[in-house]
DNA sequence: TCAGTAGCGTTACGACTATTAACAAACACG
DNA sequence: CGTGTTTGTTAATAGTCGTAACGCTACTGA
């Protein structure tokens, strides 16, 4: 057994390249219906092919499905990552802004991922307790909490406006911290879950078309005061560069 | 033609518990599946007919769907209204608080629902431009406004922690403010907006499954100091009975 | 050079779905 | 009682997912 395989570099080129364009018809697919949904049949006709060929690649529809959250998930976490990364690191206020509006953007620009990672779990997708999705979840998020960690690092983080912090929380974030370098102080923790879900809120709404009867002017500045509140509140510090 | 059907309320009532049951028995099957989807022929088998018969209660399962959301919607404002009518009228704060809880316990309680209003727009389903799903939505959303109204009438409305508001987001609050008795402030109308992105990020994100890593004792804890929070932002007064 | 083989794509098939059409029973009402 | 509406059935069409069995192609190794 295995003849071959040891030196089939050109095969495994073209099956990836096969599997990735599998993928983009799927996605390309579900932005035109506007769904979070694909049927192998449409796919294999997008690429002129028969439906039983796609099996050589994905097992099944789920399998094909899971590839598509894993991308997600790395496609959101690269975008935000890219659009910190742009802003000097001396300005944390200004990479929080740029993070916040990464998101808000890619979630208007692929509304079927954003759902598909951050909406209700998928029809006949159960998350693979320890899979690679999970995995990618994490990575995604960790953005966020990375800009808090560099904002603790810097001295720049101010308190946030928050009561006292619930003991349960603490220790959920003495939980979070085990695998840290650094250590969160339980408040930022408790910001920091705050940021996102302020955040999240305005994107599905916008993302899913809730905000549609405000034209595109009103909603940028809605965003950017929802956004800039948020930071407020959550001790960021307000951009040196507007 | 119209032979009978002047007086026949035997039909009707029986044909309305059908459609009832027809309702039901696809929630069912949604909350049993956690997801939003369904197909006639499980509905059919749930309730020992055969699938054709469901066609002489809904065109096709669009049909069905545009039925179930407007309903969800229905369900979302009653939940929401109680809630806020079972605390004194003259304690604005309290009634702020228990909207709020409403609203995340009915997201936690009805995924599915939840998603099939609030999320991707569900496949193969247009919302009718005038139809029955927009004025249920207008409906649902106004619960939180009229609370605002309430504040404002009272007087207990405080400013928003807002820095100046955009001409852009003035001029659409004062076009919603045409359809109203009374006048909504430009800061209010973007405080209320601010108010529903932050609630429903929390809510959406937590019945989503995105929580689940924190226990339910710190999910709770946290709400708390996420509407806590939303409230002070806005200028809601602080809840007289805790 | 040439047989062997792994990978890819095809057609053929079974089980299932949504939906329509044609038909039968139950019911309301004159 | 007879007539027509309502509600359910079975039969049939078309399209889905997924499997099985069959070629074709291209690379491998003697």
């Amino acid at each position: 057994m295995s003849t071959s395989s040891r030196s089939a570099p050109r095969r495994e080129k073209a099956r990836a390249a096969t599997i990735d364009e599998i993928k983009l018809t799927a996605l390309t697919h579900m932005r035109e219906t506007g769904t979070v949904d694909f049927r192998f049949a449409d796919i294999a006709r997008a690429m002129e092919m028969t439906p039983p060929a796609l099996y050589r690649y994905f097992a099944d529809r789920d399998e094909l499905l899971s590839a598509l959250i894993a991308d997600a998930y790395d496609d959101l976490g690269r975008a935000v990552a890219e659009a910190r990364d742009a802003v000097p690191d001396d300005d944390i206020g200004a990479r929080f802004l740029a993070v916040a509006r990464a998101y808000r953007h890619w979630a208007r620009q692929e509304p079927q991922q954003f759902a598909l990672i951050l909406g209700l779990p998928v029809a006949g997708y159960a998350a693979p307790a320890d899979g690679p999705t999970t995995e990618a979840a994490q990575r995604a998020m960790s953005q966020l909490s990375s800009l808090f960690l560099q904002a603790i690092e810097r001295g720049v983080l101010g308190p946030p406006r928050l009561r006292d912090v619930h003991p349960v929380i603490a220790e959920c974030a003495a939980q979070k911290n085990q695998h840290l370098a650094t250590a969160i102080p339980p408040e930022t923790f408790q910001a920091m879950l705050h940021t996102w879900s302020t955040l999240h809120g305005f994107a599905a709404l916008e993302a899913y078309g809730h905000f549609n009867w405000i034209d595109e002017a009103g909603r940028d500045a809605l965003f950017d005061g929802h956004v800039r509140l948020a930071a407020e509140v959550a001790g960021m510090p307000a951009p040196k560069a507007p």
